[in-house]
DNA sequence: ACCCCTTTGAAGACC
DNA sequence: GGTCTTCAAAGGGGT
């Protein structure tokens, strides 16, 4: 991964000009086509790889070999995306103001807001993935009295216009079917869905109007500015963290990148104290040391994404009705065992955020629905993307890792590795290759190999395997 | 129930 | 330092 600015790991810049070299613009400029060719593919790949094979070593072949190189080419293909990816952002992305790599230049990432006082696009468009039920769309009163009325359960048939009728919007919400399968959803995202009453901007419920502690009567103080809700807390090491997303940091101190609507500030949010029964979605949906408590949620008690905990199917109401009966010290103890027990996922990358965005987009606009297929597509999508578009997932994913790090500092990726059955699956796919190695292919060795300048050095396999590239009954 | 598939990127392991 | 491996998400499909 190429080093920028010798910063940070912001993405693979001479992959992504590469890619673009390989006439993907065309699938920038006209979307809906290349998107329609990629279901196709997909799809028919799907049914009959082989026919599929057949009907397409026509085209396939003068469509996707890549261009003779040329700078000039390249100058051209950039000037064309950026102006693409202007058209298409809607004013998202303006014009760069720098030459050179944008990752650093999107322009309202340090100032959410807009001068209205709405989030802007970039903000939103972040929370909109964090959240990816929440409307934080302009216009917000109209659009949450939309999805308030769209709550009840919606069928499949539900399927909205293709993303790229919208270029650079982002109506999540109000697009992709508001019931979706669970793994889609984010763990908090159907309070926010089902309680969009109560995200009034500072207007807690009636229940909630002043953030009193039950027990002592006392107003508690807002919440730390420099917190991020989003990752569960561990006390004592993050209290003195400076908020890695300060570009959601708006003037007033108030937390807002891990919430909310527009104007949405309020340091615990609303809408995950409503009533008994999100506690008990909660309870049922997270580990009892992940579910805050009625009426007085604690932004520490926020699950993340990244925390899992292995055994969270076990942990039913009984357990939890059998816990209020036990004792403390067996509490204490069942606390400490499912700390040790905490699986601390990887951060998402660029790729992993922009598919968690899509999937759903995808899903609705085919039947299919094996993610297989579908990563396929969002791979090509990825890749068709411009510079711009793939820099706003690398800053993100940067920002992931960011806050990520900040809240796990002893984490590393090694403590993942081979966490189920020790090494077996390494041990898999060792053999797994060592069988390719055998049969002569060994895919995408030849791209790190060789680089994608030099692709005529690459072995078949690796040209077929790889997307976008030479088709494979050409080698054939 | 568990693993595979399929994608890209990050990071650790290995040589 | 280059290459390899694993793991993040996702859910249908296979064993």
């Amino acid at each position: 991964m190429p080093q920028l600015n010798g910063g940070d790991d912001l993405g693979a810049n001479d992959e992504m000009i590469s890619f673009k070299d390989e006439g993907e613009q065309e699938e920038k400029i006209s979307e809906n086509s290349s998107a329609e060719r990629d279901l196709a593919d997909v799809k028919s790949s799907l049914v009959n790889e082989s026919e599929t094979n057949q009907n397409s070593s026509s085209d396939s072949e003068a469509e996707r070999r890549p261009p003779p190189r040329s700078e000039t080419f390249r100058d051209k293909t950039r000037e064309s995306l950026e102006e693409a990816a202007k058209r298409q952002d809607g004013g998202l992305f303006k014009s760069p103001p720098y030459p050179g790599y944008p990752f650093i230049m999107i322009p309202d990432l340090t100032s959410p807001y807009l001068p209205n006082g709405s989030l802007s696009p970039t903000a939103r468009t972040y929370l909109q993935m964090k959240w990816p039920l929440l409307d934080v769309q302009p216009g917000g009163l109209q659009s949450r009295q939309a999805l308030k009325d769209a709550r009840s359960p919606s069928p499949a048939h539900i399927v909205g216009p293709f993303c790229w009728e919208f270029p650079g919007q982002f109506h999540l919400s109000n697009k992709v079917p508001v019931v979706q399968h669970p793994h889609h959803v984010h763990p908090l995202t159907p309070l926010i869905t089902y309680s969009n009453e109560h995200f009034t901007p500072g207007n807690p419920p009636p229940h909630l109007q002043t953030d009193v502690d039950p027990k002592t009567g006392i107003p508690r103080p807002p919440h730390p500015p420099d917190i991020s809700p989003y990752y569960p807390l561990s006390p004592g090491t993050v209290g003195q963290i400076p908020h890695p997303l300060g570009w959601l940091v708006p003037q007033q101190g108030q937390p807002v990148y891990p919430i909310t609507t527009g104007g949405f500030r309020h340091p615990y949010p609303t809408a995950l104290t409503v009533n008994a029964s999100m506690s008990s979605l909660l309870s049922s949906r997270f580990p009892p040391h992940m579910v805050p408590p009625h009426h007085s949620l604690h932004t520490t008690g926020i699950p993340h994404p990244a925390i899992v905990t292995p055994n969270v199917k076990q942990e039913s109401s009984h357990s939890d009705i059998s816990s209020l009966n036990s004792s403390k010290q067996t509490d204490a103890k069942k606390e400490e065992e499912k700390k040790k027990q905490v699986h601390i996922k990887k951060p998402l990358n660029a790729f992993m955020l922009y598919m968690k965005e899509m999937r759903a987009k995808v899903v609705a606009e085919c039947t299919l629905k094996e993610s297989a297929a579908i990563n396929q597509i969002l791979g090509r999508r990825w890749h068709a993307l411009s510079r711009e578009e793939q820099a706003k997932y690398y800053e993100l994913a940067r920002k992931e890792r960011q806050l990520h790090m900040q809240l796990y500092p002893g984490w590393s990726a090694r403590d993942n590795y081979a966490a189920n059955q020790q090494g077996k699956r390494k041990k898999r796919k060792r053999e797994k290759q060592q069988a390719e190695s055998n049969d002569l292919s060994a895919p995408k060795k030849c791209r790190a190999r060789f680089g994608l300048d030099q692709q005529n050095n690459w072995c078949g396999p690796c040209r077929c395997k790889y997307p976008k590239e030479v088709s494979c009954l050409v080698r054939a």
